[in-house]
DNA sequence: GACTCCCTAGAGTATATACTCTAAAAATAC
DNA sequence: GTATTTTTAGAGTATATACTCTAGGGAGTC
């Protein structure tokens, strides 16, 4: 593996580990055993690291939320959506912990995040469409469900926030479980639309989503 | 006024204007014309008083939220806080915003907050709760509750930060009107639930809270 | 006036941190 | 094999930053 790559990879590792605030260049070095020089050799400055980073993080994202073409959505189409974006939020979830501080240092990450932001709003508001038209949600008015789309966002970005804060008392580490119940919050906020033919579907399918319930299922 | 509080208040400015990371106990200290030596007899380090801002801004949430008793909640009520938390939180909006940070260096800030959480969790469950005996919702099961009122928590903390993140483009500074938009986005998630009687006050109610829409009110 | 207590000044420090510079090794091209 | 380019080491630096230490001012009390 290129030294460059050895450099984003362990960045990552470092600063969702650590907090970016607490890794230094100089410990990126160490850890991979090469100079500060090779370092900076290779990037310019820390703030280029985390520019780096993100451009990997967005490709990520907009990779999981591609949508089908010829067909339509599905349930397991949503399950899979939701599963895999909180999937990324995790694996670089250093990002959204000082992300106002990387965007006010950096007017590259600064204007790329916002499309992003902006992209993701687009396929969440494409997908709450399309699951319409599967007759799985109801028609809504089209400014409620820009209203949505924007709630499930917030809700989406912000759960691994709320768990660091409020779950990490005794230096408890953050579970699977505790992350896959990110995905059983999105489905509450949709089950007053759900049509009659797929609510209790869903109902049931959001239980496996509550905290513990893949402990009883692996005990199966 | 005592020299404590000024640098509690110089502090808070400060941390919110360029944020805490860029703010150094000596910048404080030449801000108010003291000596850094003064700024350390009141304060033993920036960490404690990041922690008595925090205390300070608890006591202002928990004032605003307070239940009425011996009557019926209304919907100038539920209003009333939600305008006054968004408020508060623009007014210590630098402390939700590198909050892992300052958990991850503090213990008592860590157990105090996760308690502040659970508090205001258990109040907007109230809230909601109360909202259902003065007719304005429609009764749902506990689970579903608890859940929409983290739901609630998510875009309330959350918003800040998508307004910062997403609209900082040309450094735009964030305006009354889009902190506003937090409460529609509140309002948003409760639609669904409203009793008929309500539904339509409601709406016309959510419609203030549009960007734009206060512009629009004040050319009246 | 002397004593005490709270407060303040301001120079100073140890450490950290992002980053630079030079020279040389390693890889590649011809 | 030689020339050239890419990569690497590692010592070094300028600056920042949280915090310390000592000396003393000012106000109240006896």
């Amino acid at each position: 593996m290129k030294t460059r790559d050895k450099i984003i990879l362990a960045s990552l590792d470092l600063f969702n580990e650590r907090g970016e605030r607490n890794v230094t260049t100089n410990h990126i070095a160490a850890h991979l055993n090469i100079s500060p020089g090779n370092l900076y050799y290779h990037f310019r400055s820390k703030t280029d690291i985390i520019y780096e980073i993100f451009l990997q993080y967005q490709l990520l994202v907009d990779h999981y939320l591609q949508l089908p073409q010829g067909r339509q959505l599905t349930l397991e189409d949503k399950i899979y959506y939701l599963e895999s974006v909180f999937d990324g939020l995790w694996s670089y979830r250093f990002f959204h912990r000082d992300l106002e501080h990387y965007l006010d240092s950096d007017e590259r990450l600064r204007r790329d995040y916002r499309e992003f932001t902006m992209r993701c709003l687009r396929t969440i508001r494409e997908i709450l469409s399309r699951l319409q038209d599967a007759g799985i949600l109801c028609r809504v008015e089209d400014g409620h469900m820009k209203s949505m789309a924007l709630n499930v966002w917030l809700v989406v970005t912000s759960w691994l926030s709320f768990l660091k804060t409020s779950q990490g008392d005794d230096g408890q580490e953050i579970t699977r479980d505790m992350l896959r119940q990110g995905v059983y919050q999105v489905i509450t906020m949709e089950i007053p639309y759900l049509t009659d033919e797929y609510r209790d579907r869903v109902l049931s399918l959001q239980q496996k989503y509550l905290p513990g319930s893949l402990d009883r299922m692996s005990a199966i």
